[in-house]
DNA sequence: GTGTCTGCAAACCATTTGCATCGGT
DNA sequence: ACCGATGCAAATGGTTTGCAGACAC
């Protein structure tokens, strides 16, 4: 995988941003640094960096895919008027609901996936 | 809200099946019945439903939307590879989990989704 | 120099929408 | 008869892809 500026400054971009941008949102701010930068390679990037375990892509609900460049698994509370999405940084993550999960069910259990959905300060 | 003949199939078909259908499995099935329904009336119909509580639109990963006969809140585990999503019917709903939320975000918090995810028997 | 990556544009796929007609009430 | 619902087809919006030229190694 080799080292592009587009590659650095998608990554850099992300990473200091503490937000979950959408594909285009990073490629909004990618063109600030290099104009002629294409859609197609935003996220043909992401894809891969989140392959690699660079960033993850969210499986939050709503249209579009979000992006964080936060690794580390945390919860995120997504407002259902302006689709805000936060981080719950202090939440820890509850092993104990993959036991029980496994308990219901032939499937292996890998991971879970907890979004809470409510109303912002600004929406309510 | 009429009650029309596309509205029953529709209806009748999720509500029976225990499965969690995208749009279009459920106009594949419809059409069996109502050959000439539209995908365009699915869609809205399937829309206005979810809305008025008859049935609900699963906010899972993934790239189409699924739809639930099962009104009930529950839980899901879907197949990374191969998208089968099944119930968790078993699995107490977590009212615990908002209340710990609540105390790290400033969001009001109205619900939460869980989402297990891993290997289903048959692709493990 | 080689093989990967990029920009561009076209293709794709799920979903939405405008409109004339149909059908439930 | 009215007005909401439908079928159809075209539009939309996010994402993916094919290809020729560019660039990291």
């Amino acid at each position: 995988m080799r080292v592009t500026r587009q590659r650095q400054v998608l990554l850099d971009e992300l990473c200091k941003l503490h937000t979950h941008p959408t594909a285009d949102e990073l490629y909004q701010l990618a063109r600030k640094k290099l104009p002629r930068i294409s859609l197609g390679t935003v996220y043909r990037n992401l894809e891969l960096m989140a392959e690699q375990g660079l960033i993850r892509k969210l499986e939050a609900g709503g249209t579009q895919k979000r992006f964080d460049g936060k690794v580390v698994h945390h919860y995120h509370v997504r407002c259902l008027n302006c689709d805000r999405l936060d981080d719950l940084p202090n939440l820890p993550i509850d092993t104990e609901l993959e036991c029980q999960a496994k308990q219901h069910t032939d499937f292996t259990i890998l991971r879970h996936n907890l979004e809470f959905t409510g109303l912002c300060p600004a929406c309510r």
